[in-house]
DNA sequence: TTGTAAGCGTTATCAA
DNA sequence: TTGATAACGCTTACAA
């Protein structure tokens, strides 16, 4: 491996003036700054990152922690992230909930993205009392060196009530999933919606199931017994949106012309239906999760939720219903 | 940052005797041990990698390098490296052509794993000269310090036409992809495999796509302009079937009673049109690549490309006939 | 404008 | 079984 010290002697100057030129100084004289160069990639060198860093206390690396390889819009996040990092020189590490901890460390990266549900929230709180700069993803905590990025889950779905509502949808249907801070939003969402229009919503058209494709299937089931379908099954998520429509088309029932169904995420199933859901810009946010965490590691010291708006993705598996009378 | 130094303060030992200790080294009492890995826990000392890797010359990471976000098993294959990379230790950076060249460099990482068309065969090159190790995916190069892992295209594709054979097939179609290794390997099986079974193939059911899928949905509209259709449409992979199965429907025309479909990849839309094709071990290839890789970091030697073998997921666009006489 | 020298946190050598 | 010391490659005062 070529060192500074080679390239230095190659040149006929200092090791400090090498040092000098290639961090972009003045105190060097153009003369010298030029040949410095050709050496430099005459030689190939390369500078050792870590003498670098250990020097200056600064490895200009993050850290991206998650764990759900299924879900298919982490690469857009990474990209997002990716794009961010190395256009301002940082390199990015990935790690898995495993590896979290370790790495989450300010000498080894001088920040991370956190969308890793595993992740306690009482380790977020001891590395943020370590000052150590962290964005988490999909989550709300108020603390110093900590900022949330969240998707406005509420005005997204509150949009897709209103668009529904307008193209004359009258008789909804619910599918809700595991609990928690979007489950929540989104349902609110549909009730606000209904409640402001006054439109009756009635409680056994509510269902409650577990993001996945198979409860979604199941609950398409159930709701076939009924004597008279809703309008439209409004779920909480694409994967259970899809079940239901499978389980729908096997048993006769198109979508949407006896019932429309609209899901939320936008997956790559969705588009391959068709369905109508509500689109999340997923590269979008890794890169500003990205440009948040390099600003609060410059110092910029902001820590305020930041909620990303999501858009209504119309398909066709929902129509502009002609309004009688 | 609390340091060994601090460790070794509290403890009252010398430092020397703390990263002895820490690096599982027999030279050290019992009892010393037991009082330093105590004070460890206490302070949460967390090594400097820096100072580590600077004074060992050994950073124990290593680089994935691609850019195609828009393949959705790329997470499947980070993840396999990600495990294994974990499970030794290492940890795993992340990057994108741009960034490639600056950390493929043994001062930042140990080796690297490639799946980069865009990087030049001529960088592979420079980087073996520096003994750089490196495992390339998806093209076969031999240089010393760099193994190839490449999809066993032939014998995969190969297996789905002797099912299809077998199933009663022999009016066949294909087609085919933008030029290369895999494209190559895939329509020689295809060929293989008919004239081994005698089985003709007309010149004018050939045809040469660009692996997406308006290509597939172009040229199944061109084959249906043919007087009669064949017994069904082998494509290069699944983008391309998936538009011509669009194709096919949007006319009427049914997959696959009256014409059938496979492809090559097993992609989720593929899963969700239920079609039949090749399926790509991700994880287990991503998982291999780090395993072959931090071998050759230890020293392994071992340069001879690898062929992973895929397998034939046999769906709903194929069908067993009945073979009459 | 350039060079000298100290020091970042760790580990390896060698002596005690 | 332990400790003193040098060295890894780099940056940065400060001196020249």
């Amino acid at each position: 491996m070529v060192k500074i010290k080679d390239v230095a002697e190659r040149a006929q100057v200092s090791p400090a003036t090498v040092s000098n030129v290639l961090n972009g100084r003045s105190n060097v004289g153009e003369e010298t700054r030029q040949r410095v160069l050709e050496i430099c990639k005459e030689l190939d060198y390369q500078p050792n990152l870590s003498g670098k860093s250990l020097k200056t206390g600064d490895n200009h690396t993050i850290l991206f922690n998650f764990s759900d390889f299924d879900r298919e819009f982490y690469l857009k996040i990474i990209q997002g992230i990716s794009d961010y990092a190395y256009s301002k020189d940082y390199a990015l590490l990935i790690c898995t909930s495993k590896g979290s901890e370790k790495y989450m460390n300010k000498t080894f990266t001088s920040g991370c993205i956190m969308l890793e549900g595993k992740c306690s929230n009482s380790l977020l709180m001891r590395k943020s009392a370590e000052k150590y700069p962290m964005i988490i993803l999909d989550r709300v905590i108020e603390a110093p060196y900590l900022k949330s990025l969240v998707i406005d889950n509420y005005s997204a779905q509150r949009e897709l009530m209103e668009e529904l509502i307008r193209a004359g949808y009258r008789k909804f249907a619910y599918i809700s999933g595991v609990d928690g801070e979007d489950t929540q939003q989104r349902y609110r969402a549909f009730r606000d919606a209904l409640d402001e229009h006054q439109i009756e919503f009635k409680r056994e058209n509510y269902f409650s199931g577990d993001y996945r494709e198979k409860s979604g299937y199941r609950i398409a089931k159930l709701l076939m017994l009924s004597e008279n379908l809703p309008d439209i099954l409004v779920c909480a998520n694409d994967n259970m949106a899809i079940g239901a429509i499978k389980a729908f088309r096997a048993e006769g029932i198109r979508v949407p012309e006896d019932i429309s169904v609209c899901g939320f995420d936008d997956t790559e199933a969705a588009k391959m239906l068709e369905l109508t859901t509500v689109t999340i810009p997923n590269y979008e946010r890794g890169y500003l999760a990205a440009q948040y965490l390099l600003e609060n590691i410059d110092g910029a010291e902001n820590y305020d939720t930041f909620r990303i708006s999501a858009k209504v993705k119309w398909r066709k598996t929902t129509v502009r219903k002609a309004i009688d009378g």
